[in-house]
DNA sequence: TTGAAATATTAGCCATGACTAAATATCGCT
DNA sequence: AGCGATATTTAGTCATGGCTAATATTTCAA
């Protein structure tokens, strides 16, 4: 009993890959490219791709070539010069996005998970569950619009609020403004935020800046004393002014 | 910049394999075996192996050298008689069938997926969930007992309840008992037998077994109209008869 | 403008886990 | 006991996606 065992008996076409091309590596590269790229968009060179990945840069021009190569291409990829994502990239992209940002709320509201351990389970999540898995958490969440860290989860078009957050780091001593999302990949940075009470939609008011960018002193809603946030963390956190 | 990029620095040992061998396959492989070495236990061949994974039977003879060749060893395997599971390896395939009836438990409790669609999907995600996920939806759950087919889910020691249940098959006519799991694998059956009203926690009666192996007619609770099910549905049925 | 430093690509290797084809062992039956 | 059918294993191949070392390109500063 050696028969071919077929899995999906298709009508026998020509070739046919065990391996699916598009996989977990190729959501990580197209996400890590998505989230590298910024707005206004611009390319992304491999160096920057294997920092953010923890792998070599050399592994990264490998897969950024067959990336290039898909049918359609995920990538448009100029050899020196970076990466962009195609069309169909970026839809990719922005739905492995959504999924993390859903995982990552619904972990939160759901099952009660502490918000600097859902990035961690999400990341691993957002490349294996199906689409139905992705509806029911999001009805069951009623459609949010933001995740636990206030970044805008994309809609199943992949459209995305219009926001124009600016760094903490941005603001003038004086200025007051909203917090509006606070960066997910460092659990202990969101320990530290959330002892100081700072989460989306506390607004802060930027008391003091030290010199040599030493560190920000802000007040915190209403707050007497006020916390000292470094250069890096105020770099971390996005806030928006108060309409104005 | 192409050095090392350690991602998590360890004081340097000798050999540091970045694959790391016990993954998604290998969980496959153990839970075919668990499943397929039944109870009493005895040794599964390489053949059902490859049958129950869709699989040739050189890829399972293949992987099978490699898990018995680990530190500690998954299986015992004698070439030409088959495989059983090592103590490991049985300890790692009731974490994943754990993992897997859990999932079933909360994708159809918590996110209301119908009977018949929660294998699938909790197929995929059994891997890829942490301790941490499955603690926190057996906690949401109250640590429940059975999956909604009726299957015990083993306790994370890895016990499960001591059960006799035997297939619906075994009845004899005029015999009375109570559903106690429906196999869980085939979305058609599973929509066919909650169209019978049949499901684990019914009580049935075998009203008459037609000759030849052929159907079983049974009268389902307290129905008037009694359902036909072929053989291979009153084998994919258990049943436990009333205390008696 | 030129050459060293930084960045990126190529070439070649490895492990995983599939596959096919060929060889071999076991079993069932006369 | 022995033969053929069936089951199993071996040997060799392939794609994926990592890695290192060597090479090539781009950039920047003197």
């Amino acid at each position: 009993m050696a028969k071919p065992l077929s899995k999906a008996h298709r009508t026998d076409q020509p070739k046919e890959s065990a391996h699916p091309p598009g996989s977990e590596a190729v959501d990580d590269y197209l996400k890590a490219i998505f989230q590298l790229s910024g707005r206004p968009e611009r390319q992304v060179s491999s160096t920057e791709i294997a920092a953010h990945l923890s792998i070599t840069a050399a592994s990264v021009t490998n897969m950024l070539q067959k990336l290039a190569g898909q049918n359609p291409p995920l990538v448009a990829y100029e050899k020196h010069h970076g990466v962009k994502l195609s069309k169909a990239g970026k839809k990719r992209a922005l739905e492995i996005v959504r999924h993390h940002r859903l995982i990552e709320t619904f972990l939160h509201e759901i099952l009660d998970y502490p918000w600097d351990e859902v990035h961690q389970e999400a990341e691993r999540l957002e490349h294996f569950i199906s689409e139905r898995f992705e509806e029911r958490i999001a009805a069951k969440l009623g459609h949010p619009e933001f995740d636990p860290h206030g970044h805008a989860i994309p809609a199943l078009d992949g459209s995305l609020p219009a926001q124009e957050p600016q760094a903490l780091s941005q603001l003038r001593p004086g200025q007051s403004a909203k917090v509006s999302s606070v960066s997910d990949n460092d659990p202990e940075m969101l320990r530290y935020l959330a002892a100081q009470g700072i989460r989306p939609g506390v607004k802060l008011t930027l008391s003091e800046q030290l010199p040599f960018q030493g560190a920000y002193q802000v007040r915190i809603g209403s707050s007497t004393k006020p916390a000292l946030l470094s250069h890096s963390l105020a770099e971390a956190i996005t806030v928006s002014k108060p309409q104005q």
